[in-house]
DNA sequence: CTTAATGGTTGATAATTTTAAACCATTAAA
DNA sequence: TTTAATGGTTTAAAATTATCAACCATTAAG
């Protein structure tokens, strides 16, 4: 398989993952999840629309797209749900892995 | 300055660049570009509505896009634009650079 | 100078994404 | 077993983005 083709799956699987990240509302959700005080606790829903300026069901969409992508998870404590960033997400390694890949095949063809 | 805040600013900084990356279409520009056989030429607009199944107008504005990222730049020859990918963009290091912080983050709470 | 080719721009339309209001389901507390 | 709280879902509207058709500007060739 050649190298194009690779980096063609590689692409297309980080997609999503690309436009997720790329969102700034989305960003300062992950941002707000990254805070010491919350990384292990998790936030709700409810506790999001005062950091990030969103209502409640667009912060819960948002948390879904997250979730779909691999970026979040959540536990459920009665009625309460707790999201949090999931730890070493095999998303980031492969979007850096593609990053390192583009640089290679761009690399190997400068050389010539 | 905080990790956190350095990190909202990288993440500011990589939006357009992420969204940029995400696209479908413009990862099969970006491919198209990768080739080794066009990797120095560059492509012309026309030449790329070939490839990708895609309108002059709708490449142009991608390119428009992918350079106003820094991903892409072209030079003229006569009448034609040849496009072709930025070497070593500086965004790439910038991406690459984000999502290490990120993991660092990430790892330096979970050691608590 | 005229004609053909290239590609960028503009303006209108289509498609997608984001948002919010209203509603429903589940759980905990009174 | 009511009542209040939490948060997910659905539907419609708003905003953003992508697309195309038509047009303009520039250059090369005849």
């Amino acid at each position: 398989m050649s190298d194009l083709i690779k980096l063609k799956h590689e692409f297309e699987h980080s997609s999503d993952f690309l436009v997720a990240l790329g969102d700034p509302k989305r960003q300062a959700i992950i941002l707000a999840l990254l805070d010491k005080k919350v990384i292990h606790r998790g936030l709700r829903v409810n506790e999001l629309t005062d950091v990030v300026a969103l209502s409640r069901p667009a912060v819960s969409h948002h948390f879904k797209l997250l979730k779909a992508v691999g970026l979040i998870d959540y536990h459920r404590v009665g009625t309460k749900n707790y999201y949090y960033l999931t730890h070493r997400s095999q998303q980031i390694q492969q979007l850096e892995t593609l990053l390192t890949h583009v640089q290679a095949v761009m690399d190997t063809n400068e050389r010539l």
